[in-house]
DNA sequence: GGCCCAACCGGACCGAAGTCCGTTTAAAGT
DNA sequence: ACTTTAAACGGACTTCGGTCCGGTTGGGCC
């Protein structure tokens, strides 16, 4: 918190490329040392594992280490802190999430009009955040990191190229975060949860914002 | 975070009345003790002093407990958590806030037509998310914890109530949501400092989303 | 005015996040 | 194979949020 932010590099590919982050679901990061390398997959290992017995909310930094077999000065290291930690381990979780609508088959991927895109986009992000959305809470310390988060930008930069492709005109940029805000994990969980409104019409809305954002050009 | 949560009144008006909150700013609590009452005012003094100092960031339970001259534990039994003393702290700002939409002056007070107010009540949430930006953050630990919140929930309903006002069909519940989660102190935060976008463009993606939203009728 | 109990108070105590620094080691160059 | 150096390692240490429980006090009631 203090100091101006040691080397830290946090997961592979949190820094990202510079400004070319158009298509490609993350690149890896420096390359790491051999032995560095292990303990990430194997720390990562065993956080998913206690994770998978306590909960997200339960797991302890110094427990991770322990169960890895290295000390807590590692895990920091590696993940810079807590939050990092559990960014990586939904990173990891979002590689199938990204490959669905990079490069999967219709409606999601990209044999699909851009529209028809669009509208598969919602129910398939919203099913994500619900299916995950204890890990994703939980990593969420500090509500301006998820924007900055690669995969956060990837949506956002997807939703926004769809935009344009369907023919939307107006500014998509902040279109696109419209859209992906009804996404949202504390708001779908907050609806659903909270209020026990069915997954349906969560993603009915979606449809119909897809729809009247769509119809007009602006 | 263990046993059925104690009696534990957080701040007054935390729980509102049962579902009633329509039009209603915030309830107050079900009265102090005296020396409470006296502890509780001390207190929220001296956070709010405090953190003019370091930050909201920087504020820590100890420091506020100590500057307000009582001891840590009666911070606790006061605000539930930190969380719960930063809301306090935010909720009597949003004091202003809600007076000028409920009983001000047009175009934001009941004397304009819906979509007026519609229209009006945007830039000024967003600006109000601005302002309070660093406080604000710092109060959202737990995500889920903002839509349960009574100013939360009384934004949502009027906005929700101007929708059905200005003619909208459709899951206004919904589209409420979708509205002001564009003015979301994070993401007008990422957008402004993060990506350096001018305000004024904030503020026009809400009109025109307004227009969108109810152009239409569904 | 005096009694009683519920609510309040305080600060010792605990657990977990994050820091620090001396030690060890991978791997690149000679 | 040897040296060198930047990186990685580990665990003691600090700080802070949150809990606990014995002692104190406000205020309704007789």
């Amino acid at each position: 918190m203090t100091g101006p932010i040691p080397p830290l590099d946090t997961t592979p590919g949190a820094l990202g490329g510079p400004t070319d982050l158009t298509l490609t679901p993350a690149g890896e990061g420096p390359a790491l040392r051999a032995d560095a390398a292990r303990n990430r997959t194997r720390l990562l290992e065993a956080a998913s594992c206690l994770m998978a017995q306590c909960g997200a909310a339960n797991l302890t930094m110094e427990a991770v280490a322990s169960a890895a077999g290295v000390g807590k000065g590692t895990v920091f290291r590696r993940f810079g802190d807590r939050t990092g930690l559990l960014i990586a381990l939904l990173d990891h979780r979002e590689q199938l999430l990204q490959a669905a609508f990079l490069t999967g088959p219709p409606p999601l991927g990209p044999d699909a009009p851009a529209l028809e895109r669009l509208h598969a986009f919602g129910p398939t992000l919203v099913r994500h955040e619900r299916d995950h959305h204890e890990l994703i809470l939980a990593a969420r310390t500090d509500p301006r990191r998820n924007y900055a988060v690669p995969a956060a930008r990837l949506r956002h930069t997807h939703v926004m190229l769809l935009l344009r492709q369907a023919g939307v005109t107006g500014d998509t940029d902040l279109l696109a975060h419209t859209l992906l805000a009804t996404t949202d994990a504390a708001l779908v969980h907050h609806l659903t949860v909270g209020r026990g409104m069915p997954l349906e019409r969560v993603e009915a809305a979606w449809h119909d914002l897809v729809d009247r954002v769509a119809g007009t050009t602006s």
